[in-house]
DNA sequence: GTTTTTGAACTGACTGGTCAGTGCAAAAAC
DNA sequence: GTTTTTGCACTGACCAGTCAGTTCAAAAAC
């Protein structure tokens, strides 16, 4: 039996328990950090022997790098196809901004344990990992920078919007709305907050319409 | 010569100590993490021996706990003045919340660590100081919501808005962008970046000019 | 003389990482 | 077709080190 190679990677055992471990550690870490969650933990949640781990990371810290370069590869591709498929449907920059924010709450809404983790771990310094987590931002960041600067040169934007801020300001929108809607407002659809958001976005705030 | 730390001013003895030991507790937590950050770190950082802090202190999470209600104390305080003081001066809701904004930038250019640190833990669950946690997030973006609210009553933002997302939303789009500013480009200026959250929130966005 | 701080020793529980050994399915040898 | 070998993936007991919290006599500050 063979590789029915799936996007990326193989399809061996190793690459299961992979899978098993990485959804282990993704919940346990959101909830209690990285440094509160042990190896014997992680190794307990997914049903493998400690040593299990080790076989397959060199480390306690690996493992965590490598599961937010997969889960930063996840969210940057939905973000970009959700980008792509407007901009063919004939859509403008607003409207591929909308679809954007559309896919990042999608994002969330499935990886929540993610989501909280990434957030959590971004703006720490020193940190071993440092490096990794920058160069996993920019790339995520870059996709709405892109966004953002195509619809300034198309005259869709103000050209006097500052394009890193803004994304950085969008993204944080997105990210903290969708963090306290699952946090503590989890009733709420997402169709709820997709329509908040949109209308931030869109400045359809002021006004009594 | 009293450095940038959460704490206000104390008097006696006793509360120079905690002073010290909550200055020296906020940047580490926020360098490191609750967990990864030793009692006998913050005791070295703060000048003082081990057992002072157990003599001030019932124990680590009590210390982290008083940290966060001061903390987001002088959080709320800054963001009502600020409110409060746009109204007195016949400002509208938009002027309100645009001065919120600011208000909550000149906080985290003063105090980064704290908010790293707030951010860090705030959606995390299961953990020892949750019902701290979730008393005092309500305590900070419920001036937001007031504000909000208020708005809406007197027709001045549109009556559609939802305001705990909104709420949500705005506070978050100030906590990322400025987290972003110090972390990634720390050379702008606070100006720069609360013209950027400006135009976004009253969505001169869209349009050339 | 009372309050606060010191500082070093100690405990008991826990943690990241190691390693000799097991299980097993496919390949090789017969 | 049966037996033997190979080596990958996994196991779990074990180790050396770490940390929160305690204790307390003595000093310092007030």
């Amino acid at each position: 039996m063979e590789s029915s190679t799936v996007t990326g990677g193989g399809s061996s055992r190793r690459e299961a328990t992979r899978q098993k471990l990485y959804e282990a550690a993704v919940t346990l870490i959101a909830e209690q950090g990285f440094s509160a969650t042990t190896v014997d933990e992680i190794a307990e949640r997914a049903g493998v022997a400690k040593g299990t781990v080790y076989y397959n990371f060199a480390s306690k810290s690996v493992l965590f790098e490598e599961l937010l370069r997969h889960g930063v590869g996840l969210l940057t591709a939905s973000l970009r196809e959700a980008a792509e498929k407007t901009a063919k449907d004939g859509g403008g920059t607003v409207d591929a901004l909308d679809a954007m924010i559309r896919a990042g709450l999608v994002f969330i809404e499935r990886y929540p344990a993610f989501t909280q983790l990434y957030v959590a771990e971004l703006w720490r310094t020193n940190r071993a990992w440092q490096s990794t987590l920058m160069v996993v931002r920019q790339e995520a960041v870059a996709v709405v920078e892109g966004v953002l600067r195509e619809g300034v040169e198309r005259g869709e934007l103000s050209n006097e919007l500052d394009v890193p801020l803004t994304a950085a300001a969008l993204v944080g929108m997105v990210l903290v709305a969708a963090l306290d809607w699952q946090s503590f407002q989890p009733e709420r659809s997402l169709d709820d907050v997709h329509s908040a958001l949109s209308r931030l976005l869109q400045g359809r705030v002021s006004g009594t319409r």
